[in-house]
DNA sequence: CCAACCTAGGTGATGTGTCAACTATTCCCG
DNA sequence: CGGGAATAGTTGACACATCACCTAGGTTGG
């Protein structure tokens, strides 16, 4: 708003583009990897390790949208989509009226667990083993501080956006 | 594939699940603030400035897919949306009956102007601030290293697929 | 010349993400 | 108890990404 600021250094705008490149081949070639191995979207995998965390692969909606940081409209649409493919299935809630499970279905737990292997080697091939201890430490300082400048942010921005009204916001992992 | 690889560290898992939170909530937020401040997506903002980078903000199609790593037909999605919003405009190709411009209207250009410096004070402040100097030549480090290791493999992958081809590819950036 | 091929670009189908609006419960308070 | 507010979840419209396929214009070798 008031922002003040200038450009970036030179360097800033190197990092910058590399990031950005970065940040969208690896997904994609996580995402093809996946694709090809067990007919899974990245997505689908989050949601499927996310269901099988549980002890009976069944989760309330809002719960697992939580857990993955997902707008529960996203999910319903998501699970939607999962479901015609019988990776999991909706089941209604007893307890409350309005509440929904999501359901890991056999298949789906099959899915997920013929392709967690090969998906972690790929991320700790593509990731990991070409990175030092200096550097691990140092990617786990830089991500805490932009997510923390990241909160920050949102809070001050939901603050100034209905005034003198306060909350504390949980954290998910 | 005979990947051998088992699980990853405790602190790589740790590093990874930040890495994946930081980028769907980092482009989000820039998202946003892009939305809110000009009406403009991080997809019309690259396209535009590319576009500004060039004399006359006009590219052939192809140029400028190249330039942002995009498929053609993305672009050509994308261009369609773009300038039914009245920011670019489509232009024949006098030298190749075949080909095309993206080209700039006022209206485009006079958006990306304004949209600019605020979008360039919110990465600097959401990313940049909160770094330091040698936190910064690490992720630069971080970054190529691991942009390199996506190049080989998909170097790997290509000459798996069509084995005794042999080709070099043109890096962008 | 012309037939095979290559290249530039667009189109339609489908999967995905976001926003706003909606229904159906449950909760809460008078 | 009854009615408004909050909560759980879904839906529809639209923006976006990818894939497979299509058209049309150029290129090249016989």
């Amino acid at each position: 708003m008031d922002a003040a600021s200038p450009w970036l250094t030179e360097q800033q705008q190197h990092v910058w583009r590399r990031w950005l490149a970065l940040n969208a081949r690896l997904p994609a070639a996580l995402h093809r990897e996946l694709q090809a191995d067990a007919g899974l979207s990245l997505q689908d995998y989050d949601v499927l390790v996310r269901l099988t965390d549980t002890a009976e692969g069944r989760m309330r909606v809002s719960d697992l949208a939580r857990a993955l940081q997902w707008e529960r409209s996203r999910l319903s649409h998501h699970v939607t989509r999962m479901a015609s493919r019988g990776l999991v299935e909706r089941e209604e809630c007893s307890d409350d009226g309005r509440g929904a499970f999501i359901v890991l279905t056999p298949a789906g737990r099959a899915t997920i667990e013929q392709a967690a292997p090969a998906h972690v080697g790929t991320v700790r091939r593509l990731v990991f083993d070409s990175l030092s201890e200096e550097e691990l430490d140092s990617l786990a300082a830089i991500t805490d501080k932009v997510l923390t400048q990241l909160e920050q942010d949102a809070m001050s921005a939901y603050s100034s956006a209905c005034r003198g009204a306060y909350e504390y916001s949980c954290r998910g992992d």
